[in-house]
DNA sequence: GCGGTAGCGGAATCGTCATTCCGCTTACGG
DNA sequence: CCGTAAGCGGAATGACGATTCCGCTACCGC
């Protein structure tokens, strides 16, 4: 008996997950399975026996692009100076930019909720932190955070093409309108 | 002969808006014109004479919300005082949030070139005028403004309900950071 | 009121997918 | 090497929804 998927198979998942991120990056929600799988070189069975449904396939995307921003906002956690919030607005930036292309698909379902609420509470965290240290003016709450975060989102999943750098402005701009240092980061 | 729609026709076509902006509010893109149609109290039939197709329907709300945001421009534009940057900016607020259910519908298609250009040209000028003024940092550029309204319009549409107060603050810090006066508009 | 045309409704048509099914292949433990 | 179950491909099925068509209706000018 096997453990895991035979090798084929499992290098298979991985091309087809690779294909939906190319495919759906470019039609949206409209893609196609049957392009997802010829671009993966497969056939659409076979991305049926990997994932039970179009909606799955997009859900495992969510999953993974959740995990990898729950990485960083462990690293960010880990901080002590008080700028671990701007390591995690800068991380969420990165992120975003990241899965920009199929980014929309992904936000309009409900997240983990497990994943959301570790993210919620680490930004409370840091807020809390970030304002004791100074690093942000006193009247800054969470709100003003994730506003912030939704407003990075939405700039960098927006129309065209955003830039690290353009983003990366926005941000320093908008730290900066919360009282941050300029010696911030 | 007429010159234009017989009474009952025009309301309908008024009808027919109102449903579009709720029934693709609701749903999206994927909304089904039947539901429109019955939304509307009329077959689809009538939709579609006086609307070609799907597309050319969502073209006349993107068509409308532009002609709005167009004035508000003309508005801005009036003020001499150096402000007209950030009137602007909260006529975009403004303008996002009335059409938010639908508005990521009519993000996606491209604007009427000529009122695009015309919103460039406002911003562009008023960025201008804001700079020599002193109400904005002198090193702020119309890509930043670009940046700010995008965003704007990100945290707007983005998740869940945002209130006015919520972008207006976020607009706040935001303008902060970028040098404004703390008794701006 | 009347005639005629602008308008109307909604069944029928045509395509486009998501998803299923099953006979054929291939990896791999022994 | 072999047997066998895991995998695979892609045609077939079923829904759904945009758009068309045409016989019927109700405004509008006179």
């Amino acid at each position: 008996m096997h453990r895991g998927l035979r090798r084929d198979a499992l290098r298979n998942q991985q091309r087809i997950l690779a294909a939906a991120r190319e495919v759906f990056g470019e039609y949206g929600a409209d893609a196609a399975m049957e392009e997802i799988a010829s671009r993966a070189g497969v056939g659409v069975g076979t991305v049926y026996r990997r994932f039970a449904s179009k909606d799955a396939l997009i859900d495992e995307l969510l999953r993974l692009a959740l995990s990898d921003l729950l990485a960083d906002a462990d690293l960010a956690l880990a901080r002590t100076d008080g700028f671990g919030l701007h390591e995690l607005l800068g991380a969420f930036g990165r992120s975003f930019g990241e899965h920009a292309r199929y980014a929309n698909l992904l936000l309009q379902r409900q997240p983990d909720a497990a994943a959301e609420l570790a993210i919620r509470a680490a930004i409370t965290e840091l807020t809390r932190r970030a304002v004791a240290a100074g690093t942000v003016s006193q009247d800054i709450t969470v709100a003003d955070v994730t506003a912030l975060a939704s407003a990075l989102r939405g700039l960098i999943h927006g129309g065209g093409e955003v830039t690290a750098r353009t983003w990366q402005r926005f941000l320093d701009l908008h730290l900066a309108g919360m009282g941050s240092p300029p010696a911030r980061r």
